[in-house]
DNA sequence: CATGAATGAGTATTCATTCAT
DNA sequence: AATGAATGAATACTCATTCAT
């Protein structure tokens, strides 16, 4: 067992290792010019080594990614503690950029989309496993206010997307085109504004 | 003088041959994946030719992208001559889809996004000179109907954002990530919540 | 004694199972593209043990060649036995057509002239221990059929080369180069014709 | 057409250059252990206008290979000027051992039996191709001495087959097991030996 | 002014062999 | 004595760019 269990270790810290140094050159420098060469040294493995853990790039850029989709739920207990509406979705999309602005998901999510021109399959696993999931987990919060009566009845399938479309303008958007993009200072008057907005229509 | 205006009426010709080959290029395949051989094979051009007009692959990168640009305006016309802010909001969202769909331009814009993890350049002249200018157009559209009573006085450059947002999320953000995405058949739908939640907020 | 002996046997096991499966490698994929980790899988060991059975590529190589000498030797007592030269000619070729085609010696042989190029000495030991000793055997062979003077006296050592290289022109060449060649239905007519022409020079 | 016919030229001699480099380099290491960058020093040649030249390493062995069926002619005249059919076929005998010791065949027909396991259409294009087209003319060439009665009527497909296989015993397989196999001294005996054995039979 | 052949730097992947447990 | 994870060297092929004519 002891050997077993040291090789097992062993190797877990290696595939982490690998995984970080992957992360970090994809979203470095996407997918196509990312190096095996470089995340293995990196990593401090061989590239053989890399390759026992990862059979080819695609699939350790795969394995970036879906690790990636742990990132980005949304903690649905806000909707249900916060006094008001409001503070349910500022306390929501601050979450959210600290996600996304955290954790290097822009530098990721620019290497998703450029690849996907090569194999749409990327990208429409990314849509459907990742953007789709946090719209899901949105509207729930959202369904969850509506339940609470802090806000109207509604199409809430509707609404996420257009509270989810503000704030990415704001935020997201200029990030896919700028890599130094930094989250600007009056990011909460704009969050305000962009949830003022919302309620206008969808408050109770 | 004669032979001379022949000269550069080819010269014309060629490079007009290479703009549009290279723009059907990128839009296929993206810059990386884009060849300079078979741009030139498909302007009918040789390699060196090319070269002359255009002195790398990111200036004829840039000179797509620049051309694009034209392609991105708003008719601000509409402004003034619609009836109700709704209907001018609703033409003016028509006819950036049809632009963005119609050209190829979500195609282009996955390309620059892709780049710019490689030349981040390149993706902040489009958020100046694209998307920068769109927005711009855009506020002062939405001046205007301000300006007609159409629309409560309020922080335009903010109210842009978030109308640009509520569509992006529909009909851009997924095309980013599919190539094949095509606009919904609710299409009308979805803009028309749009609105109406802009309008809550900012209807007279 | 016993725990010696039962080790003994269990590595003469492994030891085997490594030989039956570096044969069907080597004679299914060639010397170069054998893989030694597809080898030690097929045998059910750890690479690490097939390398302290065997040290190297080669050496594997070499000891399934050197047991393949085992399945060339001509059953020299149908010489003796036979009423007819002819007889006895085409009992031993039909013998020498079984081996080659039944165990795969084909397709070792073809990994031999392929490893001749770079390691020249594996040729000639297969020259020497494998293609000259049946070529002894078929010499005394004809050598004893001569002396029940079933055939003239001539030299066997010219006489020999030359059956066998009528047989293998028509049996053995063309599987050098055709993985699939499978013995031709006038197989006899063929062998017959053969031994009729050395029979028109050596025959009684 | 100065450009052009001087750009053909040029072209051409980059052409042979590589296809002789890889000659030699097929012929010394077989295909699998040929480099193809070692082939483009030896020629003089970058990597990348090799791969102009030929698409691909398969490509440029089946362009040597190809090349090399040129050389197996035999010379059908002799059939018909010679005086005596041992003279005729002593002839073609020479012809065809000059030719493949001369221009190093025997290790091309190593390299080509050795691709075989990996990809058995080179190995049956060969067969087709280079062994029998030989085989054809050879056939043609007894055919012309049964017509002048040098040699009795018979079955010229299986005669045929029986003096070459006589002479590749002595010649030919040894070569395939030893590249530095060379003719030996008694090689007119040899040959002698096996007209004998064939007109033993088929002369007139 | 136009050509297209030539370049050379760059990269994913494989495999025989070793070594820490 | 056995394991199997790790190694590092080796190789086919691509592409933006230049240059001799």
């Amino acid at each position: 067992m002891g050997l077993e269990s040291y090789r097992r270790r062993v190797s877990e810290q290696k595939r982490r290792s690998i995984m970080e140094a992957a992360r970090a050159e994809f979203q470095g420098n996407g997918f196509t010019h990312a190096a095996m060469a470089e995340i293995a040294r990196k990593a401090d493995v061989s590239t053989a080594t890399l390759y026992k853990h990862f059979g080819s790039k695609e699939e350790l850029f795969n394995a970036v990614i879906e690790e990636s989709y742990a990132l980005i739920g949304i903690d649905l207990d806000v909707a249900d503690s916060s006094k008001t509406a409001k503070e349910a979705l500022k306390s929501a999309t601050n979450d959210y950029l600290n996600a996304q602005f955290g954790t290097g998901l822009n530098a990721l999510m620019r290497a998703i989309i450029s690849e996907t021109s090569g194999d749409p399959e990327v990208g429409r696993a990314y849509l459907a496993r990742g953007v789709g999931r946090r719209m899901e987990d949105l509207k729930t919060f959202i369904d969850r206010l509506v339940a609470r009566k802090l806000l109207k009845k509604h199409d809430t399938e509707v609404s996420a997307m257009q509270v989810s479309g503000m704030i990415k303008e704001n935020f997201i958007w200029p990030a896919m085109f700028d890599p130094d993009f930094k989250i600007p200072a009056n990011k909460d008057k704009i969050i305000s504004e962009a949830l003022d907005t919302f309620l206008a229509r969808y408050g109770a």
